[in-house]
Parts: C-alpha cells; structure tokens; sequence
DNA sequence: CAGTGAGCGAGCTTCCGCTTGACTT
C-alpha cells in the first residue's frame, strides 16, 4: 500500500521533491491544469447560473488515469499545487477528477523547492481555499464569455477566422496606438550648444566638453550667441563635488529575463522561454515562469559565500526584494541559478549565454552599492547670463558593477561621462571650438516583443505562461507582424565657431530605423477599430485590474463568484446584440479614386480573404473586380496607381508548349499557371515584369524538383514511396514519413527493407526521449 | 495549401492560464 501521494504541477519539481522526501513518499505531477471548459460550445450554461461545463483536457487523459490508480492505493494524497489562485484550482480540479475522498487529502504550499521549505509545509497542511478556487472559476469564465462572444461577432462583422480577449486585444490595441503616435509625431528642434574647452595639467592639456545650460529654439538665436562668443571670456565660477550610488537591479522574473536577454542576447521572447525551459529541466535554474523577485535564505547563503569568495566580503550586501508589479501572486521564487557557485555551465551556446545573464543578474543583486563621485563645473561667460556646464563621473567603489549593468529600451540615454580633470574655482577657461547643432525630439520607439510584455506587465495584463503565447497569438491572427522599419534621412544644422570663425554646414542622419519591432498589420488596424467603437469597455488598459478587484473579493469571500459573473455579463452580452443587429460589416473601405480608364471607383478594404482592393461599386450593374494587396501595400499607404497596376493581374504572358502562361497573385503569393498546374514564384522576380523566357525557366526547374523527387517506387505496394524531400531522402508510408538510417544509399532500398525501417521506426517511437520543438506554423 | 470576393448555407474558426509533449526529413 502506498503511503504518500505527494501531486506538483511540473514533473521537474516532482524529481527534486522526491529527492527531500524519502521513499514513503511518491511525487507525481499533474503538467498544470488536467480540466477545461468544453471547447465544444460557450462551456458555461448560462441559464443554470452560469454553471461551468468541465471536461478532462484530450492530453490530459492519461495523467488523470494514472494520478486516479495512484491515489486509490495511497493512505494520503498531498495537493501541493503552487500558492495562487490557478494552484488552488488546479488541486480543488483534481480533488474532483480523482474523486478523493476529504480525509484523504491534504493540501500544502511552498515558495521555493528546498527540503527545509517542503518539510516545514508538510507540517502545516491545511484544506483546499474554496474562495479561492472561486476566484478563479470566475476568471476563467468570464475570459470564455469574452472571448467566445466576441470573436464570432468578428468573424460575421469583420473577417472569419478572428479573436479577441481581455489579453490579446489590448496587446494589439498598444501596438495600434504606439503606430498612430508616431504617424502624429512632429519632430521639435532645438539648438544644443557645447564647447571644448582645453585645461592644462601636469600631463599635457585635456580637453573638457562642457554643454551650455540652455538650448536654442531657432538658429537665429544660436548664430547670436556664437556671434557674442567670439569676444568673450571663460571662468570657472564653482566645482561641486557630490557622492552618489547605484544598486543593482532586483533578479528576474519572467518579464525581466525577457527584456534583458531581448536586449543584451537578441533573443525572441519565445526563444528566451525555450532556452530557460531547458535549463530549468536540466536543473540548473529555478521555475522559469515567476512573478517573484524573492530568494530564498538557502540562495541567499549561496550567493553570499560565493560573492565572499571570489570578489571579497566588502562586496556584499544581502537584499531582500519585494514585488511592486501589479497583480503579482509570488508562487515561486525570482529566476536564479540552482547553485549560486557554478558561474558556468554545460551546454550550447544559447543555455550558456542566458545562464550567464541569470547568473550575474542574480549575483549581483546581492552585492554592494556602486560608489561615485560626480562633478559638475559651472563656467560663467563674461557676456553673457548662460553658463556652460561640465559634468564628470568618477567611481569610487565598482561593488555590483563588478558583474552586471542593467541595459534600457532608450538607445539614446548612453552618456558617457569621465573624470574631471583637477580645476580652480576663479580659473581662466580657454575655447576656439563652440559647436550650435540642431537636434531633434525623438520619435516615439516601437514596441520589441520584450518591451511589450514589459508594458503588459505593468497593466497587470497576462501573467508569466501567456507573454510568449499572446505574443505568438496576435502575429498569428496576421493583427501584426514582426518587421523592420526603414526609417528615414534629415538634414540638421551646424553651426561652428572655430578659431573665430563661424561657419554653417548642413548633415544627415538617418532616424527611425527598427529592427524586429512590432507593427500593426490592416486587419489589426480595423479590428482594433472595431473594438474601440462598440466595446471600449473591454480594451479599456483598466478592464483587467477592475475585474482583478472583483476576483479578490470572491477570493475574500466577500462576494459570490457567479453574481460578480453575472453583473458583468448581461449588460455586456446586450453590447454583443446591439451590435450584432445595429451595424453592417465593417470594411474600413477606403475611396482611393478613379480609374482613369474605365471611369469606375476604386476602394480598399478588409474582404473575406483579407486587404483587397475594389475596382466599381458594390451596387454596380457591372460585376466590380478584385485584387489582393501583396505584402508590400497596406490599405494605409497604397496610392491609386498602385492599386490600379493590381487589377492588371492575372494575365497571359505567352505562350508555351502551346498553352497559355499566365501570371497571378493568389493566396499564397504570385504564381505562374500552364496546363492548370501552378508554380510558385519566388519572391526575387515580380509578377507585374516578369518575362516568358523566366517563366518557362521556372516551369522547367519545378518539373525537374519534382523528377527528382521519387527516388523509388514499388508495383506490389504503391502505398510506400522512397522520396526527396527538403531535408533528404525519407520514406513515405501512407501519411506517415519515416527517417533512413545513415548508412543507407536510399536508391538500393528494397520494399522489404522499407517495410523493416517502417516496423523499427514503431518500436523506437515510446522510449524516444529526442526532443522537437513544435513549427511555427 | 490553391488562386476566391454577390448571397445562400453547411461547418469551421475563438478565450486565458497552468503544464510539457510531440515526430521529421
């Protein structure tokens, strides 16, 4: 009989648990949630007061049998979800799967995996919070009712297909309106004056950059100022002299591991989770999905010995850091090594990077302050009330900078600032450079994928397992892409007083290039549109954290869960129908002009297929034509001629082998047609240019890739092929495909060999422990 | 993949949050 049944979430956890707890006690995981409301319809029946229609999730299936059988046989079942409100659920979920009887259970919470920690809960076991469990049906509920209310309007409204959630739609709604920030933004400009002046010291001169303490609004007043420069003198009116410190930056959650490893490492923030998964199975970080900035005391002494050891006791300072990020829930501990000593590790390259960022970061939020000097000079000009300042930095004590630097989304803050070098209070300060230059406002940046999350975050908006997913989901959706603007050149002004001399010249710089940033696509565009018309309530940065208010209340027990569901759902269910009913589809159509040939109008719009451009009214006698807009148009930009060239497609550009060749843009891109075959173009010819000759070149190569393509075939059993695939050779039986081995010459297979390969290949398939990582698709 | 766009109507799409698994060559 077994004794303890001990329940976690993670099957990671379960092997480090079941190492603290002896061989009385068998640690299971339940790989987080193992029931959902049925996908099948709304799964909440709205008339029963919005009871909850649960069903054991189709991959969960067999770790409930298992958990059932285990849980029969055990004396004890130990609940030992993580300490927050999807935790609670998912124990109270399996208290009901696995029909526990009361007695049986225990429920028990700890913050982080060390044995002191699992051996103290185990003495404190308490029951399952009911409120709690509550708290979270209702969030689960109402997510559904939004989500499965909402999108099918989309669908019949806009265009099929579509969906939106308290999530993703405020997501794509801060891209939509960073876009439309920077549409609106008019650049300011100012006229920043510095000067170089040169300062004697015992080792040669040295050149002070000083900046003056205000900035010019016009270049008439700087050219004024730089005039008034010529005849005057310099002093240095005072020197102050301050400390000052740095503190390093708390360890990571989800979302700061996120950012930094965005932008030290380049890493997506799928990439980031991928990576962090794998070190977190390979045991050598904690749980990488966490809201917690905490450690625990056991990697508090960790850190200490090992900042003690290689840098010095003066380097440390133990710090306690709390979480003021909204909505937190603090199950786990920060993100942080397994073992503070190991500063390396195994692995490829991306581990080892993101573990040295963890790493440091982690090590240096234990270390002490950094120590610095700043000097700031002011140098007074005889002619005039402005001074010139110049500022010096010096550190006096490096402690955590030793390790680690936080880097920031604003490319533009790197000031560099040096030391000083010794000057006098009264002294005579010498310049024959004094430079005015035009400077600019900076535009607003674009959101990356970390940034994003960093905002959503800062909403209270989505939790630590759904940044990557809601991030892959609004690209998915085609709401926006991840792009790379071109920016743009601009002139700005110099104006230069050297050795008396005033000149003006004129440079370029080119602005407002991003690389990997976040754009809204139309269909985003319009959506968001959409939903800021007729639900306002729901995008609204605030939805989350009034609701949020109301599961803590349930979770209180100061409310009932179902009339707080309740009290939100009829007066949203009545926007659904009145919208439903009171609008006609929503196009975002656009009159771009007319056709100068026909006479008729052209528009763009969303159509059923997506952005698309109109030649003739809908109402038309005339049946109207259509054209898809490429990749490189969006119904923002696309100008009448352009739209015009589109509707020249498809058409017949010879003649081959006695049949047409024609040339289109369908769903999949431009693409040539002979003999009702289709060959893809590739995205290095245009469809609007393109020649015969290049056309039949294109057929030709396809019929060859695809001559290749069979290597063998078999009279007796056609139903198994040896084919040419993109990555090699590979057989193909039925849908299935199957690898062949090394060591084969694919052309010598023989059916039987075949079928050998295919019955190896069905036995390998249950202890395979290699592991894929799923397509985007 | 399949190269559409009216309207008909079938049947499909969809949420957020907790986990890892899967198959491919």
């Amino acid at each position: 009989m077994l004794k303890n049944l001990v329940i976690v979430e993670s099957p990671a956890k379960a092997r480090t648990i079941e190492g603290f707890l002896g061989k009385d006690f068998l640690v299971k995981s339940s790989f987080g949630h193992v029931r959902d409301l049925s996908k099948k319809a709304l799964g909440v029946d709205i008339e029963k007061g919005f009871l909850p229609l649960y069903e054991i999730s189709s991959d969960k299936k067999k770790v409930v049998t298992d958990l059932r059988k285990l849980s029969k046989d055990a004396e004890t079942v130990w609940l030992a979800t993580d300490e927050d409100r999807e935790g609670e659920a998912i124990s109270w979920h399996l208290a009901e799967t696995l029909d526990l009887e009361e007695k049986k259970i225990r429920r028990i919470v700890f913050h982080e995996i060390t044995k002191n920690a699992i051996l103290s809960a185990i003495e404190h076991p308490r029951s399952i919070d009911r409120n709690l469990v509550m708290a979270q049906q209702a969030r689960r509920v109402l997510d559904r009712l939004v989500g499965f209310e909402l999108s099918p309007l989309l669908w019949k409204k806009v265009k099929p297909a579509l969906s939106a959630g308290r999530v993703q739609s405020v997501a794509v709604r801060l891209i939509v309106e960073r876009e439309e920030e920077i549409r609106q933004f008019k650049a300011q400009s100012a006229f920043k004056v510095t000067a170089d002046f040169q300062v004697d010291t015992p080792d040669g001169p040295v050149v002070v950059e000083a900046e003056l303490s205000r900035k010019f609004d016009n270049k008439e007043e700087a050219r004024q100022f730089l005039e008034a420069c010529r005849e005057a003198k310099y002093r240095v009116a005072s020197i102050e002299t301050k400390p000052a410190k740095k503190s390093p930056a708390p360890p990571f959650t989800t979302s700061t591991l996120q950012q930094e490893a965005s932008r030290k490492l380049g890493f997506s923030v799928s990439k980031t989770m991928l990576v962090a998964q794998q070190l977190y199975e390979s045991g050598k970080i904690t749980y990488m999905r966490t809201d917690s900035v905490n450690l625990s005391n056991l990697a508090l002494g960790m850190a200490k010995e090992e900042i003690t050891g290689t840098y010095g006791a003066n380097y440390v300072k133990t710090r306690k850091y709390t979480t003021r990020s909204k909505g937190a829930q603090e199950a786990h501990e920060a993100i942080r090594p397994t073992y503070m000593n190991q500063a390396q590790i195994e692995g490829d390259v991306s581990q080892q990077r993101l573990y040295d960022l963890i790493w440091k970061r982690t090590i240096a939020s234990q270390m002490a302050d950094a120590l610095l000097e700043k000097t700031t000079v002011t140098i007074d000009i005889s002619n005039s009330t402005e001074k010139f300042i110049a500022r010096g930095e010096v550190i006096r004590f490096d402690g955590f900078l030793k390790v680690y630097k936080e880097s920031t989304d604003d490319e533009d803050s790197e000031e560099k600032e040096d030391l000083l070098p010794p000057m006098q209070q009264g002294q005579e300060m010498h310049t024959d450079d004094i430079k005015a230059t035009q400077r600019f406002t900076v535009i607003p940046f674009r959101y990356t994928e970390a940034s994003l999350v960093k905002k959503l975050e800062e909403l209270g908006i989505g939790r630590p397992s759904t940044y990557a997913p809601t991030i892959s989901t609004i690209q998915k959706r085609e709401y926006v892409l991840k792009g790379d603007k071109e920016g743009f050149k601009r002139d700005y002004v110099i104006l230069s007083l050297k050795k008396n001399q005033l000149k003006e010249s004129v440079k370029t710089e080119k602005v407002g290039y991003e690389k990997a940033k976040l754009i809204p696509t139309d269909i985003g565009i319009l959506v968001n549109r959409f939903l800021m018309q007729f639900f306002e309530n729901i995008v609204d940065y605030n939805f989350t954290a009034s609701v949020e208010e109301e599961f803590d209340k349930i979770a209180d027990g100061k409310r009932v869960w179902h009339e707080v569901i309740r009290d939100f759902y009829h007066p949203f269910h009545q926007q659904i129908e009145n919208t439903q009913t009171g609008t006609t589809k929503f196009t975002g159509e656009k009159l771009l002009g007319v056709d100068p040939e026909s006479g008729r109008n052209v528009f763009v719009k969303i159509g059923k297929y997506g952005p698309m451009v109109q030649l003739g009214d809908t109402e038309s006698e005339d049946k109207p034509r259509f054209a898809r807009l490429g990749k490189e148009f969006t119904i923002e930009t696309i100008r009448l001629d352009q739209a015009l060239e589109l509707f020249k497609l498809p058409k017949v550009i010879g003649d081959f082998e006695n049949e047409d060749v024609t040339i289109g843009v369908g769903r999949f891109g431009p693409y040539i047609r002979h003999k009702g075959i289709f060959y893809s173009l590739p995205k290095t010819d245009d469809p609007h240019s393109i020649l015969l000759a290049r056309a039949v070149e294109i057929i030709a190569e396809k019929r060859e890739a695809n001559e290749k393509k069979v290597i063998k075939e078999f009279a007796e059993d056609t139903g198994i092929r040896v084919l040419n695939g993109r990555y090699g050779p590979y057989i193909q039986s039925g849908k299935n495909n199957y690898k062949i081995p090394r060591n084969v010459k694919p052309e010598l297979l023989s059916l039987d060999d075949c079928r050998k390969i295919i019955a190896e290949a069905g036995e390998t398939k249950n202890n395979s422990s290699r592991r894929f990582i799923r397509k985007k698709s």
